[in-house]
DNA sequence: CGATGCGGTCTCTTTTCGAGACCGACGCTA
DNA sequence: TAGCGTCGGTCTCGAAAAGAGACCGCATCG
């Protein structure tokens, strides 16, 4: 239990990684933006044991990155991916252009085109400022109003 | 032993969450990115057990993400990010965005600044080509040679 | 009627995790 | 030199999570 209470902490990192941070949650994610709504479909494509992705399925249901409804051509249910969670395409994309780099030695399984054009879509840190790329060494940490508030709050 | 396999998948998004999914590792590297080089100091930042640090740590150095050297100033041991590691950064910093967008009602807890300026580091999807940003809707997968390599050989 | 597909639930076994004691090596300092 | 603290690392054991696979009610379709 200890564990949940790191969500507590005042970091926008560790509070996704305790909600996305297990073996199964990102890859589920990653099967929705690829198309994939329906409980048999998650379940085949990716092996999940089915009590396992039920869970899961409802994790992210509470927390309002996926949602439950009926589909509307037909009785079953689908979960569909709320502008909330269609906002953690970038960490995903972010995972894909590492996995190019690291862990694909013939080449990208997939490429992820931009419709309009011939180009492949990337993830780049940039300021947003000046624009500039960065890199974790261009980065200075300081303290924000949601690490004030914290301190204030436990005193 | 089934999920390691998923490994095996030609796919850039799921070859590094086997490696990178689990409540744990993305943690360890978030502090090796705020300058955490030694076991302890992992441990206590983390609240992780140690035998549960351990293996982290073992893992990463295998896969090459952090290489163990002994300090130059010291005896200890030290665990720092490779070329490998530090290109995870992106990852790190998207996850970030959506926990400042997200899971911080008070503002973000952190500003992660742009050392030449007031600016703040930001992740963006945009096409390599024409330059423009984009998002799930403006991604079109296509078949790369990597997964052509992999139906070659899996026959 | 039976067969199939759907989301979902239940049980049982295996694996992993968590907590904390314990270890040898090293560096201090009295 | 004995005592103490710190370092990374190891071991044990009870608790929690994951994995597999059967099972369910419901609906559709032939």
């Amino acid at each position: 239990m200890r564990y949940e209470q790191l969500a507590d902490l005042p970091c926008s990192i560790t509070r996704p990684l305790v909600v996305l941070g297990d073996r199964w949650t990102l890859l589920i994610l990653k099967e929705a933006f690829a198309g994939v709504r329906r409980f048999n479909a998650f379940q085949s494509n990716l092996g999940i044991p089915r009590s396992r992705l039920q869970d899961r399925l409802g994790r992210l249901v509470d927390h309002g990155i996926l949602v439950r409804q009926q589909a509307v051509d037909g009785d079953h249910a689908e979960y569909r991916l709320s502008r909330k969670g269609h906002d953690l395409y970038p960490i995903l994309m972010a995972i894909k252009d590492w996995g190019d780099a690291y862990m694909a030695p013939d080449g990208p399984p997939v490429h992820y085109r931009h419709r309009e054009c011939t180009g492949e879509a990337r993830v780049a840190l940039a300021c947003d400022c000046c624009g500039e790329p960065m890199t974790a060494h261009d980065v200075l940490p300081e303290a924000g109003p949601g690490l004030l508030a914290h301190v204030d709050a436990q005193g």
